[in-house]
Parts: C-alpha cells; structure tokens; sequence
DNA sequence: AAAAAATATTGAATGAATTCATTATTTAAG
DNA sequence: CTTAAATAATGAATTCATTCAATATTTTTT
C-alpha cells in the first residue's frame, strides 16, 4: 500500500502538471493565471503554491519532464557507434536540439531558463540545474569515449573539453530562443561552426 | 540650447537609475518597490514608467553602465602586448570577472540576465544582447590579433573558437552568479581550465 | 503673445501573484 | 475505536507591478 496521501498527492500534481503544460503552450504564459490552473486542476490556489513555490516553478516541472527525455536519448546516441568527433559531437547536439521544441515554445524555454537563473535555490531550478550538468556531463562522456576509441588525442583533457563544448551549445540555445526568427538548422550550423576547428584538432590521426 | 525638455529628462533619468541602483544593492530587487524608487528620485510611478518599460528593465539600464565600463578596459587589453594564447585569453577573462562584482551584487546579474533573456524584445534586453556581442566580439578580436602576431595557427578559424571561449565564459559566469558560494578565483581556475586545452591546441609553435 | 499641437506627468484603479490564518483530512498512538 | 498529532487544502486578504484617462507643461504656429 502507498498510502492514500501519497496516492493524492501524486494525483494532483499530474493534474496540475498536465494542465499548466497546456495552458502555457496554448495560451502564453502570462495568459495562463493560477487561478485558472488552480480551476481546471480541482484544487484551490494555495494547494497549488503548496506544490509549487511559484508560477516559474510549475513551468520549470513542465520543461524538466522534457529534458529527461533528451538526456535518455543522447545516451543512446553516447553508447553507439562512434565515427569522428565532428559527426559524433554533431549528432549528439541536433539530436538537443530536434528535441527541444517538440513539447515547448521557445516562449516556454526563455521563461524557464530565466526562472532557473533567477531564483537558483528554489527546488525546481536545483533539479533544472542538475539536468544542466548531466547533459554536460553527457557531452564529456562522449569525448572521453571517442578518446578510449583513438578518435580523439591520448593527451587531451577530454572533461574539459567536453565542458566547453557543452557550454558554448548551451548559450547558443539561449540565443536561439530569444529569436523568435531563427530556426533549428541556422542553430545547428552555427554550432557546428564554432566546433569544428577545436574537433579537428583533438582527432586523433588513426595509425 | 538643449532644450527644457531634453535636460529635464536626462535630470529625472538619472535621479531614477541612481537612487534604483543603490536600493537593488542594499535593499535587494524584489524589497524595492517601484513605488519607493519613484518617491526618492522624485517622479511619479506613471513616469517612472514612462522611462522604462518595467522593472527588469530599470536593473538592465544599471547593469549596461558597467558592462560598457568593462568592455573599455577590455579593449586596452586587447591592444597590449600580447604573451601567449594562453595568457592573453586568462588576462582578458580574468579582466571581465575582476570587474562584475565592484557594482553590482549576484542578484541583481542574475535577474539582469534572466530579464534579457525573458523579454527579448524589450529595448533594454536588446541593448544588453547588444553588449554581450561586442564582449563575444572582443575575445574573437584577440584570437584574430594573436594569429596576426603568428601566437596562433594560420589555418584556424579564429572567429569561430572566439565565440567558443566567449560562450564558454558567459555560461560560467550564469553558474558564478547562481552559486552565491563561488568565488571570483574559482571561477578563473574553472574557465581556465576548459580553456587550456584549446589554447595550447591553437597556439603555433614559433619557427 | 495667444492659441493650438505636441509631449509628459500624474496617481488612482486594475489585476494577478503570493501569503496565511482557518478548517479539514489522514495517520499514528493509546 | 477514540483521541491526538501531523499534514494538507482552502480562499479571502494583501501586496505590488503595471495601466490609463485626466491634467499639466513645453514647444510651435499664427
């Protein structure tokens, strides 16, 4: 037995979280009041603050769900095959990046990403946070396994170079939302750019 | 003859911007009511709201001043005598950390950033979006001169791993600001670090 | 120098997020 | 199976950012 709060407690927040999704995508998230995702989740608006801090946070739960089905995906794409570090750092990065507005507007992600910069010790953020340095963490893996391959250099400090890489397709996801104009493939080849001369010369050149 | 008005405004502007400075500094962003800042710099709310847009924007206006102090001592930098890849590029970062702190607090970078980032579209995000990109442009300009000074590879595309180290560099300093523990050194090290690799990659080595 | 047009200022009214004292429900203890 | 303790839900009240119709000031025109 879970017990029946837990069981309600788990009820709601599924509410909530379905509701707000909608409502966010559908209609803005300034048009979309607590009070109406109170209402149309059956609960009164201070047991939606119970569940979260504020109106950032919900839509912070909302991204957080997304974002865990990315990082699920790049592992995949972590574990197999592995080419050059151009192709592999490629794919890896337009696979973030196709993902990312499957679920959520661009409106959606620059809220959430200003609310996790915003309020960093919030719950919310601290697990948006996390997600954040696994993703990196997953770029750092990628490296290091094309160096256990001898695709990339024995004496690179492939971490750091994994941190860089991420950071840079981070920020560049941050520019990339606050456009309204720029689309996926001008992202994807931006990057690309900016990788490209530092993936050259950490190949490794095979024996 | 500047005219009443002209000189009027340029009066109140910057009665607003200082006495809202100080009150984000001591009191804290969310503490200071636009209501207060209005009272001490002697308008009314209404104008206040006739000069900015909203009260993200009043902070972003704070934050441009030093960021465009910054970007001047950058450019001294840029102009110097140049060392090594490495060097240089730790000068010029370390430079722009030594810098953020001397006005402005954590909190008031961290809801500047995630102003810029939440409205777009807003004149003072566009003016900060701006100042980033003449930062992001600085950091290419060294790579660009290094190379001309043959410090760099002739073949590498120095643009591109300018914007690198700059994205790099500007996502770590979100993570500084949202880690009210981190220190200004630690940050250095991090960012020195992830940027080591690259910079010995480039660098060519003299005839 | 009066009148008209253009620009700005004002603060009370609005509306939405957030708070919190009260009330209700569930669980644990006797 | 009561009673007490612990948790959770509620929504009216509060607090602020933001708006806007009315009013005032400055500039331009005649």
């Amino acid at each position: 037995m879970t017990g029946l709060r837990a069981q309600q407690k788990r009820d709601r927040n599924k509410r909530i979280l379905d509701v707000a999704t909608s409502l966010f995508r559908d209609s803005g998230f300034d048009s979309a009041r607590m009070e109406d995702i109170a209402g149309l989740a059956e609960v009164s608006v201070g047991t939606l603050y119970n569940y979260y801090e504020n109106k950032g946070d919900v839509l912070l739960a909302a991204v957080t769900m997304e974002v865990e089905e990315v990082l699920e995906a790049g592992r995949v794409l972590v574990e197999a095959e592995l080419v050059s570090v151009d192709g592999s750092l490629n794919a890896l990065i337009g696979q973030y990046f196709d993902h990312s507005l499957v679920y959520l507007s661009k409106e959606m992600w620059r809220i959430a990403m200003a609310t996790a910069i915003q309020k960093p010790d919030s719950p919310f953020s601290k697990h948006y946070t996390d997600l954040d340095q696994r993703l990196c963490a997953q770029v750092s893996a990628l490296i290091q396994r094309l160096q256990l391959r001898n695709l990339v250099s024995a004496g690179i400090d492939a971490k750091a170079v994994g941190e860089l890489f991420f950071n840079n397709l981070n920020m560049m996801f941050i520019e990339f939302a606050k456009d309204d104009a720029m689309t996926i493939d001008e992202l994807k080849a931006h990057v690309a750019r900016q990788n490209r001369p530092v993936a050259n010369l950490i190949s490794a050149v095979r024996p």
